[in-house]
DNA sequence: CGGAATCCTCAACGATACTG
DNA sequence: CAGTATCGTTGAGGATTCCG
């Protein structure tokens, strides 16, 4: 990246910031614990069960699973289609704001990655 | 973005993933409270000293200002320059690792502004 | 199977005061 | 000017148990 192109991404956001800094806001929304994990695991493989999900995540509990389940879904990021049937058969699936979400998280992985391997 | 972008995108994350997840590894640098707006108002301002920024800030607190910017430098998002005199004069400067970054968020700027409209 | 309800712990964060 | 030191608070997250 040059200093150019830094200086003129830096106009853009000047010019185009709202009121409350988007930013900040995507943090809010994907920030707590295991928020990407969940979008990640869906990612991988769309449509995942509940307890499919559970076993894909590993180590997280039924609360926090629930708790994230639930907030993503209030946000738009994922869908939750339940056939009412007894016993229970619920399956989560990616909006397309969440699928743009992972796609935008592109950049961050290779930021992130070419500094594990700056640190190691 | 088409379905076939996000598969190439969704191929590309499993076939580079190391170890640890960059994606967490990253918002574990920058996800706590202070972090994105300190490299903000660096990256409007560079070279602010440190009373300058806390000022710009706003509201944050001397501890937390003085933790956030540790953290930073030791993550190598920014130098801190010492002149070394008495009273201390002391400036903070964005590293290209942290120009990088924040380069980076211009992505989840647009996501995170657009769902922002989306949910008013 | 897909959760809900409760209780508990700890670390992030804040408030305040002080200093070379 | 550029921070430290200390203490208090709060809420995210974990552990466990139970349910239709």
């Amino acid at each position: 990246m040059k200093q150019q192109e830094f200086e003129q991404k830096v106009k853009y956001f000047h010019e185009n910031m709202p009121p409350q800094c988007p930013i900040l806001y995507s943090m809010k929304i994907i920030g707590s614990k295991w928020k990407i994990p969940v979008m990640w695991y869906l990612m991988l493989n769309d449509g995942q069960h509940y307890n499919e999900l559970k076993r894909s995540i590993g180590s997280i509990t039924n609360t926090m699973l629930t708790k994230s389940l639930r907030e993503l879904e209030e946000d738009g990021l994922l869908e939750r289609h339940s056939k009412g049937t007894v016993p229970p058969s619920v399956t989560y699936h990616l909006t397309d704001t969440g699928k743009n979400l992972i796609y935008t998280m592109g950049d961050l992985f290779e930021w992130g990655k070419s500094l594990m391997e700056k640190q190691q």
